[in-house]
DNA sequence: GTACTCAGGATTGTATACAATAAGCCCGTA
DNA sequence: TACGGGCTTATTGTATACAATCCTGAGTAC
């Protein structure tokens, strides 16, 4: 114990395949290589300067967070996910964020802090609109992860910030396509209105309209992309 | 060390790797590893005869399952689930179920065909108790699997997969303690039938009441194993 | 006696060498 | 031309060698 001062612990990344993994997660979502795009352990060693070791692990690490697709003895693939798995993913959401607002709304200590201060955020957010796009989306992203995080359930959080990232793809479609801060806004300020109220079914059903209303708008965002590409 | 390339390998595990895991699941899973042990690749390598690679490999799938702690540049730990995370883990799995049998009971078209034949399993395992307790466990199972199969989202089913797979370290605890078959059987009919009849409010709270009862008596099992293991 | 320093050993992180597997191509045959 | 066998090559799976890191404990200064 009682670490030497200067032993400061850079929060950098520890080892290189983190490193890649990061990198190369932001570089999917952002659309930077073709969906079935056949990834090689080589290539990647090229690109990032090192042995096949840590490229290994980052691409078995992509592979289990649904980023590539792994075939045994064969290369990897850039995951093309379907509009099936698209849905799947937005009723895991669903299901987990139905569940959250239901418990914060039922039980009242612990938490209720959090969730006021997440309306006061809001309520200015409405008011100071409009913003960056990308400022939106990550204060958007932030809300459903505070409110896991006031229901105390790191496992649940964890498993939604793995959807989230997946998602991720296409929200960033859409966040490109159009912005609706306001509705949002007003979205969100409902929720935590009904949270405090003790309002579980109104926190549902409010909750419900929010990534009900996300998933169309990702969904169509995809239809006209695929519309677009094959009328060209 | 220069494990003589006698490749009697069985075609049951396309790598080595995967072979590992599986092994060391079902051994932490019975409790063949105290809680915290401290496992080291070398010491792997000896007992499976193989090289740190696949280990290595193992490990990481190990570790992001939550079977076992990795730290940076330090050995794996099994990990020790303390009931906090066991109550996250019960907490997301209920939510997922929840989600489930509202889904079925809401929509009727595809899948209640699954659900019929459910309930008919069922209602031929109450007429025909007792049975083994492993064999009741893999009903058990099998019974929630189904569910998420008939609800049509393979990526719910993947996650609820792997959240059992860790709770089967307590589970099996609680399994070893009593046979509650009657109970179960009653409560997999309730939630069978309020689908049936597209009661998803009935179905709801029926699938809670079973989830919570699983819970609860894992629960106790684990203060009681504690209890003991202090008096003693 | 306490706290600090600094070797030495143990263990993981990374790089590379070798083996096994799967895909592609050439070529021969009907 | 169509088809299939076997070689070649590209790529992953596995083993090992080397580097970096962390823990331990003896030794020393105060």
């Amino acid at each position: 114990m009682a670490p030497k001062a200067g032993r400061s612990r850079t929060r950098e990344f520890s080892s290189l395949s983190a490193s890649i993994v990061t990198t190369l997660k932001d570089q999917i979502v952002q659309w930077r290589y073709p969906p079935e795009y056949r990834m090689t352990e080589a290539e990647l060693c090229k690109q990032f300067g090192v042995s096949r070791s840590p490229v290994r692990e980052a691409l078995r690490i992509l592979a289990t967070d649904g980023f590539v697709q792994r075939m045994p003895n064969r290369s990897y693939r850039v995951k093309q996910h379907n509009l099936q798995e698209i849905e799947e993913l937005y009723d895991v959401r669903l299901a987990l964020e139905l569940f959250v607002v239901e418990q914060l709304a039922n039980r009242s200590a612990p938490g209720h802090d959090d969730i006021a201060a997440l309306k006061r955020t809001w309520t200015s957010v409405l008011n100071g609109l409009p913003r960056k796009d990308e400022e939106l989306a990550r204060l958007d992203t932030q809300f459903h992860e505070t409110l896991a995080l006031a229901a105390g359930n790191k496992t649940l959080l964890r498993q939604l910030r793995a959807i989230n990232e997946r998602l991720m793809l296409f929200r960033i479609i859409d966040f490109a396509k159009a912005h609706r801060a306001t509705s949002t806004c007003r979205q969100h300020l409902a929720i935590l209105t009904f949270i405090l109220a003790k309002n579980s079914a109104g926190a549902r059903k409010a909750m419900q309209k929010n990534i009900e209303e996300g998933r169309n708008n990702v969904q169509s965002a995809i239809k006209d992309a695929l519309a677009r590409a094959y009328s060209l």
